[in-house]
DNA sequence: TAGTGGTCTAGACCACATG
DNA sequence: ATGTGGTCTAGACCACTAT
């Protein structure tokens, strides 16, 4: 199949094309009759219009609505028959599209309970975005403390990366993440002023939980992807100070880019690891 | 649906319940249509039989088919409709099996071709194992050159690991990968010995590409997943000296523990990895 | 033209959670 | 008892590949 918004290709060869709801369709429902034309047609003309299945619409309708706060983290999404009901398709076409959504961890599911959107607060998160793991085995209880929280004009790189426009604002933060007292982890961010207006030192350290928690309920911003690179380096001065070892000393930089829906870069980290104790740990799936 | 080779569970109370062909079913098919009684009963008197649904119990046939040997790397295994006729099940059913394999890198599907058994062959799988980058962006391209290659007594860690028996050989690989003829990433493997008779330094030295694909053809062996703990360390001697940098400047340490089939433990790895002009790739998704 | 996987539908029933 | 997601089936048609 090859349906879509786009109406272009509406013109497809199968008996009953339901429609996606009345808000859809661009075209006259007849054109949809005309088999083989319009869509071969505008497939010359416009190159590359992208023909996706109805399924990935309806992916992409969900996503569009989470976006949009439709639904806010640890609510419960309609169930399948609902949105089938209201997009107009079958029940099937529903479940993949949500199915694809909870191998994303956008959305988690709950036999017996429902669809929820997935949330920053459930533990499940923070073992995704926290990789540290200690020699022994197992996720380390760390706690965060704030060193720093200010506005600042960011370096070029970083406007770069966020897509920033020049001479706008961000917010950096500097945060120490320690386990049983000691340092292990200090994290340096770069968030968009735009995104983050409000945001101070006094109520990040009043704060407790993960920041990811914070941003996603005080600004709504969910951080859904990142990216990392990982380098072995020696640690500057600034850095070792903080985390009060020798300057030069070997530490685990890991570069990181947070994006939200529809792959828009929200932050920039820079942690600096200690892993004498601990490690970074990766799964290759 | 909670059905079950284990013969326990053939009492559901469904219509008709298929049968997984003639092999599989340990009672008499009179059994399967007293609705709710076996189940229950068998329930509560074994605990913790694990039940499984179908298309997981198709799925884990095809594992332990993979294993055998029964279809070989880059081949195509036989069409859904065929599986489904061998299987006693619907295709759709055969379908859920395979995407899950599929999802698994274990298979591959090409629409109008067919359903492949994947192979480190393919540029694919090196992307997955390989998780040098350059910092400019992209896959470099990579020389390996072997160092060494001999039998050893594995250390203690590494026969653990490894699930070998106490006094039981390895074999130990030194290689290093070198990007635009300099040093990136020295290597070090231990191989359980059973798994690679007849390993030797000419054979790998002869052989062009992918460790893993000259392991995957000549001795059977195919990594499927692999667990990796990153660490920033001080380069020792030996390593610095091959990798031609001074001791003690960091280096990037990736320790690796690699599976097959059921998880069972086949390879483990150290790298040392050069992170100037280089870097660890990550994604979190 | 035939064979493969990919999409979509419709309907049944099971398993789980809650009231 | 009801509503949710989870499994399974059957059948239709589309899209792609090869011959």
């Amino acid at each position: 199949m090859s349906r879509d918004l786009l109406s272009l290709n509406q013109a497809t060869s199968r008996q009953e094309a339901p429609s996606l709801g009345p808000d859809l369709s661009g075209l006259p429902k007849a054109a949809s009759e005309l088999p083989g034309i319009g869509a071969e047609a505008s497939k010359e003309a416009f190159d590359a219009p992208t023909f996706s299945p109805l399924y990935r619409q309806i992916k992409d309708r969900l996503m569009r609505a989470l976006d949009s706060g439709e639904w806010q983290p640890g609510q419960m999404v309609p169930s399948e028959h609902e949105l089938a009901k209201r997009y107009g398709v079958s029940q099937g076409t529903v479940r993949k599209a949500i199915e694809e959504l909870a191998a994303e961890h956008v959305l988690v599911r709950h036999q017996g309970k429902g669809t929820f959107v997935s949330s920053h607060h459930e533990e499940r998160a923070q073992f995704r975005f926290l990789r540290l793991r200690r020699d022994a085995g197992g996720l380390p209880a760390t706690e965060s403390s704030i060193l720093e929280c200010r506005r600042v004009r960011p370096p070029a790189d970083v406007t770069r990366e966020l897509q920033m426009r020049a001479g706008e604002s961000a917010v950096f933060i500097r945060r120490m993440l320690t386990v049983d007292a000691f340092p292990a982890v200090l994290d340096e961010l770069w968030l968009p002023g735009s995104l983050f207006r409000g945001l101070t030192q006094e109520r990040l350290q009043q704060y407790k939980g993960p920041l990811y928690a914070l941003f996603e309920a005080s600004f709504g911003t969910r951080m859904l992807k990142a990216r990392e690179q990982l380098k072995a380096i020696s640690c500057p001065a600034d850095q070792a100070l903080l985390l009060g070892i020798e300057v030069g000393k070997p530490v685990l930089l890991v570069d990181r880019l947070s994006t939200t829906y529809q792959d828009r870069p929200v932050e920039v980290r820079r942690g600096f690891y200690l892993t004498e104790k601990h490690h970074y740990f990766n799964a290759l799936v």
